[in-house]
DNA sequence: GAGGCACGTAAAGGTTGTGTAAAGGTGTCG
DNA sequence: CGACACCTTTACACAACCTTTACGTGCCTC
């Protein structure tokens, strides 16, 4: 886990950066905007600190520039305690928003906080079953059933429902399905897709009545539960 | 995106949810920590704002049983200013940290900072939705609705309250239309535009009674709210 | 007020996307 | 090899959709 500190007040940056050092985390320090930018840009720190009062760039600048292409996780420090200065940093994309001075055992709780919620997610394996509206499938035993009733399902049909089900309601294009689920792009006047939803719709047809997989002309399709 | 608020100030909460809702957000509401934690259980939220202050349970005690189970993202709030509340609240699990009394727009910064960084983790894109006077439309399912009942529109007809929706009460030319929508320059003696905004008034008629897409001649078309 | 222009809309016609049966192709297994 | 399961292609039908046509209305100009 390595972070990034900006900040030009020198003396402050050593101590801090002992100080979540010791936290178990590796620091680099840049000391103005444009060195920060600069090491910022290489895309190799997990969290960045960043002072607002910069030399050079100011940190909502380096911010800006830096969201243009990253999405790493910013915490902002400032002196200014206004709430201006606050809500811009936010809605500039920082995660977060430190006043000074702070403890440090705050900041560590914030860094924390952060990574956290990112570990969480990124470890959060894709979900092994899913089910909506009376269809259910599940990952390990490439089954599927319907109100129930097991369903036999070919690969293709399978892959498709459940591509469908990552997302229900909202539609999911052909040349989506065509590169997730047959692995090539769609080409013009290729009904296969159109086939295996046919015939996808057919047997879950055996065992619900009402429509689950709506065509949405001209943008692909959708699945639907009943009302 | 719903939320959670869990506050005993009942005043409070209700201003609260109400500007929480007008930027866009479903707001539930609880006012003691059990009644809170209960809810919040039921897993349907997608973010919890937390007071520390809580009859019953008090707020680290609610995050404390919901992180048993929960990796809702919550954001505590509090009356106390002191460091040790805010860092407690962090290392139990609380994303983030808002002391009160706060500005209702950093509180939405804040909440737009945590979705928005969950969403890119999960490479989930941000719901796309739009909404101006009783007519809503929403990019991921291709639908729209007009005073809560659905619409069924053409693709054309989508894409047309589609683009008044970008700009409420701005004047689409047609030129801009055909050119977005069809995807082609306007010809003189086309009437294509005309017919398309006339089908799609006649649809939102049947639930809105007042005018929604007025005609400025010679200019084009703009949406429009009440009075 | 006559003429021109922009627009509203019903109806007709043409185009395109989709549903699906059937046939053809490919790979696997006994 | 034949049987089988599966995927793809072909072909036709049809419904949804878009555009054009035609006529009507209201507004502006001269």
């Amino acid at each position: 886990m390595k972070v990034l500190l900006i900040d030009d007040d020198i003396e402050l940056a050593s101590m801090l950066s002992e100080y979540i050092h010791s936290q178990g985390f590796d620091v680099e320090c840049a000391h103005d905007g444009e060195q920060g930018l600069a090491l910022a840009l290489e895309n190799k720190h997990d969290l960045i600190l960043l002072d607002v009062m910069l030399p050079i760039l100011d940190g909502f600048e380096v911010l800006k520039q830096l969201r243009a292409t990253s999405l790493v996780p910013v915490i902002m420090l400032t002196a200014k305690g206004d709430d201006f200065d606050r809500i811009f940093g936010l809605e500039l994309g920082a995660d977060d928003y430190i006043p000074k001075p702070f403890n440090h055992r705050e900041l560590i709780a914030r860094i924390k906080a952060i990574t956290r919620r990112i570990e969480h997610i990124n470890h959060s394996q894709p979900k092994q079953e899913l089910e909506f509206a009376n269809l259910t499938i599940c990952m390990q035993s490439r089954s599927a059933s319907a109100q129930g009733h097991p369903l036999s399902l070919t690969g293709t049909e399978f892959a498709i429902l459940h591509l469908l089900l990552q997302e229900p309601g909202a539609v999911i294009s052909k040349e989506q399905i065509s590169e997730q689920v047959l692995g090539r792009r769609l080409a013009p006047y290729d009904r296969s897709i159109d086939m295996h939803v046919s015939n996808l719709r057919k047997k879950i047809a055996e065992h619900i009545e009402n429509e689950r997989i709506r065509t949405i002309r001209g943008a692909g399709y959708v699945l639907i539960g009943d009302a």
